[in-house]
DNA sequence: TCCGATTTCATCGTATGCGCTTGAATTACC
DNA sequence: GGTAATTCAAGCGCATACGATGAAATCGGA
């Protein structure tokens, strides 16, 4: 996404769109050898971490936290079902949502520690949470933007 | 990625993984309405990018300045020269290589200036290209420290 | 020169993302 | 209390990513 206002024509790297695009490749890569030892990929990694902040969730409550519809989220659902990190259950309460609890599988990840090993990998030091604070507020001005 | 040191468990909001993959969601979101209209993808999108920024490259060329292999992008490059923006020819000096070169349509879109309506959805304001080149920066440690 | 190693692109299978549609369950409204 | 509107998950087709593998061309050392 958009250029320097500066030159003519911008070049790949001047684009900030490029830059999450591609960081975001590094990440899954950089995640990668150390998920691929507990049979997770990158996407069932941050349903786990959602579900370890509160367990319990619907497809929807966990779709709303990570930006993603029951579409996306229903297949992952059930590999991690089928893996047996998660249960999927109807709620008898309401029939129309499924609730998604971690198994004691599930559960027991939350202390490897995961994904420390990569903090020196990121090279960031001290501004790591500044960059952390400024990715995640241009995240949410672009979706905001999204309701137009 | 990497969660803050302080708490004893991170929350999702505190991943810098995830405040990356997010956002891009965001902007593949953004930019979808702006690229349907010209019956382009997001990657696509950056693929004529790349082009712009010099004609005439290979398949891997490409690949190494979007950080991608001949497998993801064959079937996007396919697909340009399927909807007239580039051309495919083997390389007669070394027929090993594919060249992917701009037809005119292909070139004239260049002049759209499309990223440029997307630079105050971002909200960044002045530290627009600090976060840039902070994203950026992280990018090239994590593809980095890949190499171990 | 000849043959194995390397380079380069392509193919295949799996896992996301996402728009669109479907279907079941619930809620709202008359 | 019956029907329409809404909600929620799931199914389907398309477009990435990526590891593993394959195939063709080139290179390089004996």
């Amino acid at each position: 996404m958009t250029k320097s206002p500066a030159p003519e024509r911008p070049k790949l790297g001047e684009f900030l769109c490029f830059a999450i695009y591609s960081a975001n490749l590094a990440f899954g890569r950089a995640y990668r050898p150390i998920l691929d030892k507990l049979g997770l990929t990158y996407t069932q990694y941050i349903v786990l971490v959602a579900l370890w902040e509160r367990d319990d969730q619907t497809v929807g409550e966990i779709g709303e936290k990570m930006f993603l519809e029951s579409n996306t989220l229903t297949p992952i659902l059930k590999k991690l079902e089928q893996t047996g990190f998660i249960e999927r259950r109807r709620d008898p309460a309401d029939e129309r949502q499924v609730r998604i609890r971690l198994t004691p599988r599930g559960s027991e990840l939350r202390s490897h520690e995961i994904g420390n090993e990569l903090f020196d990998a990121t090279g960031l030091g001290d501004s790591f949470f500044d960059v952390q604070q400024s990715v995640a507020r241009l995240r949410d001005n672009l979706m905001a933007s999204l309701d137009d």
